[in-house]
DNA sequence: GAGGTGACGACCC
DNA sequence: TGGGTCGCCACCT
């Protein structure tokens, strides 16, 4: 573990995600694409696991999977991110974003 | 050093 | 149109 640099890949997740405005949410793959990965998706879901230990303040409640489904809720400690995007005035029914379409955030259209 | 796994996504049938 | 399977690339064991 003495590895403690970030690998470019997860320095621009990171950024991204950090770019995040509140009340908007994204998906992975939309960030994969916007780092010009879009297969690489399960790499940024990856990059959020490591992310804890790199930018913990990270909001990467804000990410969610590609159908608006509050994936991986059961890595995060403590409050659960429904309960996160619910303060910041999203909607969600059973981990699933209502008008996902609307409170999502395009990472391309921010570049 | 090698294999398996994974916060997903897209393609195929 | 819907369900199932494979692929991606890096990290972890």
């Amino acid at each position: 573990m003495k590895s403690k640099e970030i690998s470019p890949f997860y320095q621009q997740v990171y950024d991204i995600v950090a770019l995040i405005p509140k009340g908007r949410v994204t998906s992975y793959g939309a960030i994969a694409k916007a780092l010009g990965a879009p297969r690489s998706a399960r790499l940024v879901g990856y990059a959020m696991n490591n992310s804890h230990q790199f930018n913990p303040q990270l909001p990467a409640h804000r990410v969610v999977n590609r159908k608006g489904l509050l994936t991986g809720q059961h890595h995060f400690h403590g409050t659960p991110m429904q309960t996160l995007l619910e303060n910041e005035g999203i909607v969600i029914k059973d981990l699933q974003i209502q008008n996902f379409d609307l409170v999502f955030w395009d990472p391309l259209e921010n570049l």
